[in-house]
DNA sequence: AGCAGGTGTTTTACTGGTAAATGATTTGGC
DNA sequence: GCCAAATCATTTACCAGTAAAACACCTGCT
């Protein structure tokens, strides 16, 4: 077992032993109480009726779309309290962040979205006041986008506030396991970005 | 830097040291070519900008978000191959892995999503003959929802192709790293899930 | 029986995303 | 210099999700 944790995740074993035969009811997504996580549940649901498929992906692609999907609808966050979406914040945040004025298409590829997407919520926001946009003399099909000072002021105010939010999300998992699911986070990452190299509609 | 790495991963750290200062050109989002993942870029320029606040939750969220992303726009995916979204993929798996039919208030609760969504998806799902409905003789609100005998065919060729797809996704990390994470990952989740209870409006 | 209130599902109005087409401008070959 | 092709951004048409309201039905109290 090596890892982590010694209790292998999926090692609870259920005392009894009777199973969701008919008696689901009640909790959500296969979950007894007491158990692991909802992931874990279905990775056990799978293994009970197709024992023959290698379940392992799931265990972590389910709880990496499970967690992301959590931890963007958390109603209490300092970003939707401050009336922004994450991706709204991205953009924000890429101008803040860089100190530079970025060019529609520049954003899209710092926040990972298509043009059609950024150019939306520009309008958004400049008719909130958080950007401003001047046209390029010299190419006059490009346009730059800086933040406003009202702008600027919104990114400093929340960021901290975000910040610590998250930081006490993250707090049920001691520091080294946080560095540790990092580095191996970021490890997948450098996989996927490569081999997954998204065909990001630049037009 | 105490950060991230503790481990090799962004263990490159840098030759030279010049800053995007002025010459982000090219490459997108902030990333380097060679350097750790974008994420790592993004974090290192908050720290340039903002050295007085605690990046490192970033690290965690800032990752499992892009992960997220990516997995789930893989064009190339036998899902999408065939037609289905994950969320629909996910509804019809739920069929399949309790082997029972399920109420639409109970299949909302196995994918996490909405009342609304899940009535959608059934939409879509039953004109495509994937899913039948019958209704409750008892409680006539009630709708009783199953597969289709092509629906569970379907489920059963797609799912195996999916699994070793992401299989080989995962590949780039080795299998002891990839248990580790899901170890990690399923103790966040288990966090998350008390944490952050979904108000999931069931109505 | 009758009705207040709860539950299961669907509908409505709207929002934010996407892909593909469009408009506007620059660039490079000749 | 001029036109074909490339590039940047936006517009269009559409689709899936959401929140809130509506609808249909059941349940339990009186």
């Amino acid at each position: 077992m090596t890892a982590a944790n010694g209790r292998g995740t999926v090692g609870v074993d259920a005392p009894g032993g009777e199973w969701p035969g008919g008696e689901s009811r009640g909790e959500a997504a296969a979950g007894r109480p007491g158990a692991g996580d909802t992931v874990a549940a279905v990775v056990r649901q799978w293994e009970a009726v197709r024992p023959d498929l290698d379940t392992a992906p799931m265990e972590v692609i389910g709880r990496i779309n499970r967690c992301a999907a959590l931890l963007q609808q958390a109603e209490d966050s300092p970003l939707r309290h401050a009336g922004l979406t994450r991706p709204e914040f991205d953009l924000l945040g890429a101008l803040r962040r860089t100190g530079l004025e970025l060019t529609p298409g520049e954003l899209a590829r710092e926040t990972f979205s298509s043009g059609a997407a950024v150019t939306k919520r520009l309008k958004q926001l400049t008719e909130r006041g958080l950007v401003e946009r001047r046209g390029d003399t010299r190419d006059r099909r490009v346009a730059h986008v800086r933040l406003t000072d009202a702008g600027r002021a919104l990114v400093d105010g929340i960021l901290p506030a975000q910040l610590s939010y998250e930081t006490t999300v993250l707090a049920g998992l001691g520091g080294t396991d946080q560095r540790e699911l990092a580095a191996l986070l970021g490890d997948l990452l450098v996989q996927l970005e490569g081999r997954l190299r998204t065909p990001r509609t630049t037009a």
